[in-house]
DNA sequence: CAGTGAGCGAGCTTCCGCTTGACTT
């Protein structure tokens, strides 16, 4: 038994270090956080100030358990969490679980994993800052009382009230969206024309080529009009040429939110599915941990990084740099996401390799020489307007870092103004150019695109709300809670006029182009939409986005031990306490009703609003007793914000019957699971490419016949008698008994087919009497 | 699986941040 136990967080980083370390030390982890505040009555005693009450939760007592074991047979115990708040506050707990004093446990803290830095850390141990894991205490328990205090209102105050939940970070992410959504909505585009001119010249080798340049833009059809005829008959000459000397500088390399985002751009993933793959590569070594927000290399790291540099591109290729965080809250516990061997350029396996590659190539290209531009500007003269038009084109002398890596950019960083710099021939001035033709092209102005996951990770990080391990988390729960959906927009078309100047005659012309359609974007729904608006009302401070910002300044005064952490607790509580019940004792249930207008035939109100089980139109009054008013729910591309009084009466359209088939009616209808057919007592789901409202009844038949052919296929044998079923399920074959699915043992499943009665039910009451595990539920603290 | 939409009110839900697996019909 080694005589040091040393606790670190991650257990690959345990791997690791125990090697570094030697036989003198035993390293083991214990899995992020070991205890938490209990759930009832919000794990804090308001009156005591704020004392916490935590417990080891559930899933953690076995972690606990081990670690008691392990620390009783070691002579010492050292502490190795996280150089930041959590991390202090990780050490802290495992004081206090362990039995250990906290004014004497060695603590000891790296932000890199190398020998050299783990070696130099044993060299100096700490103890626990109190001061610091007072500031995650009150972290810790100022998230608590906002999202206890908070979701319960909603509970109260929302009409749909399953699983409704408010926080810190979630409704201010859920706004962010919201907002962009209203902003988006309320766009006017304007439309300009730009002009374009194409001229001819020869290129180094004598051969001639088409370039352009770019006129004023001209603000209406009239004056874009005006200025072409202007052109009729002109000459066109160079009068001016700069050259300008330009660079490139590589991006800083990998954290997890800016990984996040080159992969969603490059590769097209998930917030998750990057997460889900990074992770993969830390474990197996092949990369340093994944949840950081730190850009910082080791020593170590920038010279394995340069050494790869010099063999494979050549020394004038290197230029070493450090990277500082903008951010200020950064926390720097760890170093930038970077491959562990630069020498390894992939790796095997085939799902994370991409992601990898990527990593790879960033950490590279940050110590990698500017990319050297030779930007030419060209002025060109106008012989009958004062006007003059302009030519750029952009050459790379020295391509440094673009060699291996290129930055993508998010569409709202993308101007309309900046064109694409391709080359120019070479030009001279007072050079006469011949102009083939000139354009005038009607471009409308666009709204800010709506967020993607990665770019709501980037607004948030921006913003300081959120950590780098519960980004992915947020998003996951903002969509879970059905405030935020992620889906596509179909477009729609739009007509632009082309002016065109040739041969010293102007042509008018039409043309169409899909406008606004979106791909895998984050959209709020209504019920996102309601609730950030009551947030907003009563809430207003907290929904503030700069509120986490100014919480963290006084989290910092804390960890610094200028200002007591009950005290801060207690300033807050205060006034917010009086606004949650003042809320719940004045504020209205919320519904974001909204009247639409008068049905024609009955004459009574339509309104549109959010129900029990969502967002609806209604015709008629709930308060009149003689005649119930009649409902619709609107399509999940509909909202209560934008649905028209036309749209609306649409949707009472449903159900449809369409005619009879084999004796019975066929009936369309939009249900708790979305579109789907009614026929015989059976029910068949409608896919997206049918629209429930114009199906017809030739469409729908076949429909019918081939689910019902698709689900004798999965069927393999059925006990009539005894209800029970053996299906072919995703998971492969499958026993159904009324609700209750049963999984087949291994050996089982490929006879599937021979099983007697008596076989199956044996398999029942087998896996009755061993329930397969489950995903721990949480339990309600004691 | 596929009716609902008002109100009463058992008992329940809920936060953010640290970490990984075992699980899916």
């Amino acid at each position: 038994m080694a005589k040091n136990l040393l606790i670190v967080e991650s257990p690959a980083k345990a791997k690791t270090i125990e090697k570094i370390l030697g036989e003198d030390f035993e390293v083991r982890s214990c899995y992020g956080h070991i205890r938490d505040l209990e759930k009832g009555d919000m794990g804090i005693d308001v009156k005591n100030n704020y004392k916490p009450r935590y417990i080891v939760p559930e899933d953690k007592e076995k972690v606990v358990r081990e670690l008691k074991g392990y620390a009783k047979k070691a002579d010492e115990v050292w502490l190795a969490t996280d150089e930041d708040r959590e991390g202090e506050a990780i050490s802290w707990h495992l004081c206090e679980v362990l039995g250990l004093d906290p004014a004497s446990t060695k603590r000891i803290v790296f932000h890199e994993i190398t020998k050299p830095a783990i070696q130099s850390a044993v060299t100096k141990p700490r103890i626990v800052d109190m001061n610091l894991v007072n500031a995650q205490q009150a972290r810790r328990i100022l998230d608590r009382i906002v999202g206890f205090e908070l979701s319960p209102v909603l509970w109260r105050k929302m009409s749909m009230k399953n699983n409704l939940s408010a926080g810190r970070v979630q409704s201010v992410a859920v706004r962010i969206i919201a907002e962009r959504e209203r902003e988006i909505n309320a766009f006017t585009p304007v439309s300009t024309f730009k002009i374009e001119a194409f001229f001819s010249a020869k290129d180094l080798s004598g051969k001639a080529v088409i370039f352009s340049a770019e006129g004023k833009k001209q603000s209406s059809a009239e004056d874009a009009e005006t200025f072409l005829k202007s052109c009729i008959g002109a000459d066109y000459k160079v009068s001016d040429i700069q050259v300008k000397p330009g660079k490139k500088t590589p991006p800083a390399p990998f954290t997890t939110s800016t990984l996040q985002q080159e992969a969603s751009r490059k590769l097209g993933y998930s917030v998750s599915r990057t997460m889900v793959l990074a992770q993969k590569l830390y474990e197996s070594g092949k990369i340093t941990y994944m949840r950081t927000d730190s850009v910082n290399l080791s020593e170590t790291a920038t010279e394995a990084v340069t050494k790869q540099i010099a063999a494979q591109y050549g020394n004038k290729y290197i230029q070493t740099r450090r990277f500082k965080n903008k951010n200020e809250s950064a926390q720097e516990a760890h170093e930038a996401i970077r491959p562990t061997y630069m020498d390894s350029m992939t790796v095997e396996d085939s799902d994370s390799r991409r992601l990898y590659e990527l990593i790879w190539k960033r950490t590279m290209a940050c110590q990698m020489a500017d990319a050297e531009l030779e930007k030419t500007t060209a002025k060109i003269q106008i012989s009958t307007n004062k006007e003059e038009l302009t030519a750029s084109g952009e050459v790379l002398k020295f391509d440094g870092f673009l060699k291996v890596y290129m930055e993508d950019r998010d569409d709202d960083d993308v101007s309309d103004d900046e064109q694409q710099e391709g080359m120019l021939p070479p030009l001279a001035v007072n050079q006469p150019l011949p102009l083939k033709e000139m354009k005038a092209v009607e471009r409308f102005s666009r709204p800010l695109p709506r967020y993607t996951e990665a770019s709501l990770v980037k607004k948030l990080e921006e913003l300081g709300i959120g950590r780098p391990s519960t980004y992915a988390p947020t998003i996951s729960t903002i969509l879970k809670r059905g405030y935020v959906e992620k889906r596509d927009k179909e477009g729609v078309k739009r007509d632009f006029r082309i002016l065109v100047l040739k041969n010293d005659a102007i042509a008018k012309q039409t043309e169409q182009e899909n406008t606004g359609a979106e791909k895998s974007k984050l959209f709020p729904t209504d019920l996102g939409l309601v609730v950030t608006d009551f947030l907003k009302l009563y809430f207003d401070d907290i929904m503030d986005y700069n509120f986490t910002a100014r919480i963290e300044e006084e989290f910092d005064e804390v960890a610094q031990g200028k200002m007591l952490w009950s005290k801060m607790i207690d300033d807050f509580y205060n006034p917010f306490k009086k606004d949650v019940d003042n809320t719940i004792e004045k504020a209205e249930r919320i519904s974001g009703e909204r009247e639409l207008g008068f049905d024609a035939v009955s004459g009574k109100k339509v309104i549109t609003r959010m129900g029990r089980y969502g967002p609806m139109v209604q015709i008629g009054d709930t308060s009149n007793e003689e005649e119930k008013p009649r409902f619709a729910k609107l399509k999940n591309t509909q909202s209560i914000e934008t649905i028209t009084f036309d749209e609306a009466m649409e949707l009472f359209r449903l159900p449809r019957n369409l005619g009879v088939f084999e004796d019975s009616d066929v009936v369309v209808n939009i249900g708790r699971f979305g579109p789907y057919i009614a026929h015989d007592k059976k029910f068949y789901s409608l896919g997206k490419e049918y629209d429930p409202y114009s199906i017809s009844f030739e469409e729908a038949t076949p429909i019918i016949v081939e689910k019902r052919a698709a689900k004798e296929e999965r069927t393999i044998k059925v006990f009539e008698k005894e209800k029970i079923q053996l299906l072919r399920g995703p998971y492969g074959p499958y026993i159904k008994q009324g609700l209750r699915n049963y999984k087949l043992p291994k050996e089982k499943q490929e006879t599937a087919a021979d099983l007697s009665l008596e076989e199956v039910k044996a398999i029942i009451e087998e896996v009755k009497a061993n329930p397969p595990k489950r995903v721990p539920r949480k339990k309600k603290g004691s």
